[in-house]
DNA sequence: CGGTTAATTGAACGCATTCAACACGAGTGG
DNA sequence: CCACTCGTGTTGAATGCGTTCAATTAACCG
């Protein structure tokens, strides 16, 4: 799995800011980045694997805020510390910048702007996220999913790197519900499973229209 | 209703640009302010009255993304144009101002500051509507709502400047659903509703339980 | 190969929705 | 003042979608 389209020629303040400061980590598959209730005071990029972040309620809830994958930035939360907690979902290697050194890189204008840019790339996500969770059932949830990771890896072949329960936790569903609907559209010969964690879309037409 | 506490005694970039650069336009009781994928090339800031944010989707399902009061700002939109409309949900004063207008004024140091710092509000409120609709029941959901409301406005008795539907598009419910919860919380004694539109906290801890 | 975890499938249940009827409130006109 | 209407909210009964609980199958790894 190569994605190197993830990483733009022309890189973002932000960007060169990792490139430069960034000290690069390797965090083992279901080990944390940072916990729940942090604080938030570094800027994360993924440069292989794909992490994930979630939050657990008092009771023991758990809901996946999203998954990040190699050149995408995580970790930026509006209040002083994080909400949601990162894990690696694969084995993965990060880059990490304290905010405060980046603030110090390259005069604040750029990194503000670059940093604003990357706050609105998550606030899209955030947004989408609503709109599928607000006012779509279960069928309609998971072809948005699987649409939204085929967009992140126009290869013929896309790979779950997440399993059932997180898709689930993603999606608030079940990890009942989530198999039903996937063999359901497997069934339905929109979707090809060779394998549980690999998948082909057949339909492209008919699973726009679900995720729609 | 005052609501002054909105308006903190130090005032952002922002803020002042809202000030000195903002026209101020008067919206009537459902008239809207921009539509969905109208150009976001503004921001809007409530005088008084109260905005909602909605979308919707092909087939005719509604998602409000949010309420916005006196103080508030709204129109910080991830892409270059609005994925949500924006309607006065009661008769509305509203400043606005041109994005380029805000750039051009008082550096863009502060300025860029001062827009991530409401972008991050805006994504807070996100991250807390993802919360809500993924792994909360319908209790749950209305009982948050009302909280929200509640510490928006500290008075003893709050007022509902939305209807049912309203909520219930918020929310991800029917109005059914809506209102028979508001009749059980009511029934337990956790809240009072003296009308419609208006209602009264009397177990905080109880309402508080459940919105977790 | 077992042994273990993850994923699928089945059946019963329950919560929210749907569809329908009724109540309430505000505004209008007799 | 009452009668009438229209919009909004509430309540009831039946349906359905997703969940829950339980059992089976598949994948992974020694």
């Amino acid at each position: 799995m190569t994605l190197t389209h993830a990483f733009p020629a022309d890189e973002s303040a932000l960007d060169q800011a990792f490139d430069r400061l960034g000290t690069r980590i390797t965090v083992a598959r279901d080990e944390e980045v940072y916990a729940q209730d942090d604080e938030a005071d570094r800027f994360y990029r993924v440069m292989s694997g794909v992490v994930r972040t979630s939050r657990l309620t008092a009771d023991g809830r758990r809901q996946v805020g999203d998954f990040y994958y190699a050149g995408e930035v995580f970790g930026l939360e509006p209040g002083p510390d994080h909400r949601f907690a990162a894990e690696a979902l694969t084995e993965c290697e990060i880059q990490v910048v304290r905010r405060s050194a980046v603030r110090a890189f390259a005069g604040d204008v750029e990194v503000d702007r670059a940093i604003l840019e990357a706050t609105r790339v998550e606030m899209e996500r955030l947004q989408e996220h609503v709109m599928l969770l607000g006012r779509k059932g279960a069928r309609e949830r998971v072809a948005g999913f699987l649409m939204g990771l085929a967009q992140r890896q126009p290869e013929d072949h896309v790979d779950l790197p997440m399993g059932r329960q997180d898709m689930a936790d993603y999606l608030g569903l079940t990890i009942e519900t989530v198999s039903r609907m996937l063999t359901q559209l497997q069934g339905e010969a929109i979707v090809a499973f060779p394998s549980t964690r690999r998948f082909h879309i057949r339909k492209w037409g008919a699973l726009e229209a679900l995720a729609a």
